[in-house]
DNA sequence: ATATAATTTTAGATAAAACTAAATATTTGT
DNA sequence: ACAAATATTTAGTTTTATCTAAAATTATAT
């Protein structure tokens, strides 16, 4: 696979959501920043290896082998971003752009000592799960903190409410992005939680947790 | 830079040993595998880039420009080989191809990180010193264990003798090629030598030193 | 339902990096 | 010194991944 086949790969996996639905030529197109006319010369291309199925005029959608292709990629790109935020002290934010070069490397020896090098992460910094080595990859989905149950963890991606007191509150108490939280017990009688994050046990009210964003993985 | 480019650049500064001495075309091609019709091609462009200095049949040499390229693109090299030993567990000798596909990972910040995240090394698993930031390379010189002035420190990298007693014992002394040894004290009276390798301090024969090669950097 | 708009494909061209075969320059051996 | 051998360059092709412009197909809007 040339650098160029990987990365049309990754983006119809991106634009296909990881399902097996059609991505269309100027979809591709766009989110690559290239001309519909380069799109079709390398779809017919990675049609012909087997990657995608192609219908003129109907759009793509990857085989079973493409599939398998884009989450081994997906599977080096969250590793390495793991890498950069765990090892190298990156913020989760800076981390993107060196990974795509990062995950073009070849050697399956690499990926697996990395993998194990980072302690067999199941979560990249923003939450997003790492497929296994055989591709199979979890779900995830985006909840708030107050609707997450009880014994879970998950990745903290955002915020509902973006005012200054709020992000002032969470800057107080050193809850950021990238954080991973767990919920460790819910009051009853007024739905505060306690949640623990770096190590940290700390208390927030419900009205905190309903406007923090988690990515949750099962 | 492109890729294919760097490797030029690369090769260049290998044959000509680093110092600005000429390399021909024919060599060039020999060591990268190519025919000499292609590195002509690409000797004129990296000329006409400024990176090397070019007169027709006369050969090549880097310009500053060329080895300041050619340094850095060792020192990321060097690095990431640091890497693979010390952090992922690869052995000395299987880290070239996976080190050669790494250099060109494009990061300024990406390298001061990683040259962070592994203490500073001054030298790679083979003992080779890796370039500063900006661009100066230690010399080092192949001495045998004997030669080398106490207090002094190298990294193992061959046997004079290779028999097999010789390589059983360092095998049970727990010497093996990579290793960094620091000499640490010579008796005066046999010649024999105390020194330190992995954390461990040792006594060995004059006989011994007289056999192993170390790689040491001023 | 069909003209118009949007999308997609085709045809032909370009740039990078390689190649082969032939031409030219340099080096070497006597 | 100069013929033969070797090294290097030139000229013309190939492959990969792009591009533009034009043609073909599909979608949409009245």
């Amino acid at each position: 696979m040339t650098l160029s086949e990987e990365d049309y790969i990754k983006t119809i996996y991106h634009l296909g959501k990881g399902g097996n639905s059609s991505v269309s030529t100027n979809a591709i197109a766009e989110q690559m920043d290239t001309k519909p006319s380069s799109v079709t010369d390398m779809i017919k291309k990675l049609s012909e290896k087997g990657l995608i199925h192609y219908r003129k005029y109907k759009g793509v959608s990857l085989t079973e082998y493409g599939t398998k292709t884009a989450l081994t990629l997906v599977r080096k790109h969250r590793l390495w971003e793991v890498f950069l935020v765990d090892k190298l002290d990156f913020s989760w934010d800076e981390v993107h752009e060196v990974a795509e070069q990062l995950e073009h490397i070849k050697s399956e020896q690499l990926v697996d000592r990395l993998d194990r090098h980072l302690g067999y992460p199941k979560v990249d910094p923003h939450g997003d799960p790492i497929p296994s080595k055989d591709g199979v990859l979890k779900k995830s989905v985006k909840k708030l903190l107050n609707e997450v149950p009880v014994g879970s963890e998950g990745v903290c991606i955002g915020v509902k409410d973006s005012t200054a007191p709020f992000l002032r509150f969470l800057d107080k108490n050193n809850i950021a992005l990238g954080d991973t939280i767990t919920v460790l017990e819910k009051e009853e009688f007024d739905g505060s939680l306690h949640i623990r994050i770096k190590e940290r046990d700390i208390h927030i009210s419900d009205r905190i947790a309903a406007n923090l964003y988690l990515k949750i993985t099962e």
